[in-house]
DNA sequence: CTGCTTGACGAACAGTGTTTGTTAAGCGTG
DNA sequence: CACGCTTAACAAACACTGTTCGTCAAGCAG
């Protein structure tokens, strides 16, 4: 084994790993997670698809490699800002914020990516805060899966670009047996481009008749400032953790170093609400 | 315009769309959503792959249509069984094991599929139950957000198969300047197959030092019974709803005929319960 | 200098989604 | 019947894709 690492190779051109995943980073901004191809990237790079290779196995290894690049700028905030809660709440706007910065790559974390080095960072602090506010572990380790749905959606679900190149078709028809079209086939003026227009112009082209809820909310079901409609969201998980009863207070066989109790405020070793969610009136989530 | 649709046309082959999902359900269960690919539906059906467009203008419509078809047999909780919330977690049980029976056909759903014939109904099913809940417009219009990408997710999470050919590679370092590999170099004997086995192997062999709270809860993060960590996020956002205070009480321009006030249980017009959740103590999700 | 590792890269392989043009079958009507 | 006409089927091709293989040059160890 002569090297886990080579010292400084400054041959002809060493385009390195960092300048990969950038210009991986731009083209994703700009087409989509499924428009990078690793012919474009090393177009972007003036090489050639196989040198990608000795920096990266495979093409969803780079994928997760940006998404976890995408986090890394994501600092956690610190004693200062607050409560368990209210510091929960910054974190997971912030990486929510991030992810949304850079087109769909939110789509990565849901399908197959396992976590990165950033990712694993950020996953710690949200376990930690989770303890701090009072959850058992097994609560804590449901509730980081929740959160963990919630920030990959939410952020999917924030981007402005488009998630492909052409529009989706719209399902009409299902067994072939039924004549009526419930979705709307295209005959308004105006061709909707990104999803969230197609999927409002679904819902309010709905048959009253059939779907008179949907019709009722369809004004809402879309619009309305995303970043409200995620903190919104992240309260809701929030309230619905603490109104879960706790199990057993986290008796397990290891004891690992009492999960610091923050010295600003020092966290109460058993949850002072669990079936009253107390004041839970107007706390502002405060995303980015 | 000579007719809507053809009579009949018992030609020689004619396999029709119906042929076309069945085709295509039956590869994703086996290989997967990414691994279908419009010549192996074809090679199934034993014709060429420009024959399938004919009855799908996308991959995507193709792919939007089998999952609109997974949840085509879910049926609606009728008034018999409980309450609004109980329906409510009775109909979304459902929705997620059905989708849960096809493989990965939830990531459809994640990303790029408007809803069809089914999702609609049943969303339509959801937001009246949510109504009959005495949640404002508002909140149904959110709630319907968070459920679906509750629905998705979890449905995902609990697909038993892998998500493709090969497993993913777990990203190790990230800019270069590191020499500590985090996540695990697969050094043990038996190298995991599913994804959730990845996950689990990488918390599992997470440092103590950088990641106290995560090793802690290793055994936790992954596994236990799946239906009942489903049944218990799905508690936690319904509590979390009933958390949320009412802003108003639905005022808004039109008054669609009084989203039925289901005759063996006459719903409350306002929520008894928005700042303490009620008997929350230990009502079953009952997942399918 | 010789070995040898590392990175770059042309070329190719086995696929992919989709389009185009063509063919044949069934139908309504003259 | 034959005539258009619509529709389904399909071969072939186009422009790609991810990935592998073999080769080649550059730098360092001995």
């Amino acid at each position: 084994m002569p090297q886990a690492r080579s010292r400084s190779r400054p041959s002809k051109s060493m385009l390195g790993l960092d300048a990969v995943l950038a210009a991986t980073i731009t083209l994703v901004d700009e087409l989509g997670c499924e428009a990078v191809s690793l012919r474009r990237v090393a177009q972007a790079l003036e090489t050639g698809p196989a040198s990608l290779y000795v920096y990266v196995r495979d093409r969803q290894e780079l994928m997760a490699l940006v998404l976890d690049h995408a986090v890394a700028d994501v600092v956690v905030p610190d004693e200062g800002a607050g409560d368990w809660r209210t510091r929960l709440e910054l974190l997971v706007g912030r990486i929510v914020a991030a992810l949304a910065r850079h087109n769909d790559i939110a789509s990565v974390g849901l399908r197959d990516a396992l976590p990165g080095r950033h990712g694993l960072r950020l996953t710690e602090e949200m376990a930690r805060l989770l303890r701090a506010g009072g959850l058992d572990d097994d609560a804590c380790s449901w509730a980081i899966d929740l959160l963990g749905q919630y920030i990959y959606s939410t952020a999917l679900e924030n981007t402005g670009a488009p998630h492909s190149r052409r529009p989706p078709a719209a399902p009409s028809s299902d067994t072939g047996a039924d004549t009526t079209t419930d979705t709307a086939t295209d005959t308004d003026p105006t061709v909707p481009e990104t999803f969230t227009a197609r999927l409002d112009a679904t819902f309010r082209t709905l048959p009253a008749d059939r779907y008179p809820t949907l019709r009722a909310l369809a004004p809402r079901l879309t619009g309305g400032d995303q970043d409200a409609r995620a903190a919104w969201k992240l309260r809701v998980i929030i309230d619905g953790l603490l109104a879960q009863p706790p199990r057993r207070p986290t008796s397990d066989g290891n004891d690992p170093a009492a999960p610091d109790p923050a010295p600003g405020a020092p966290s109460p070793p058993d949850r002072e609400t669990h079936v009253t969610p107390a004041p839970v009136t107007s706390r502002r989530g405060a995303l980015s």
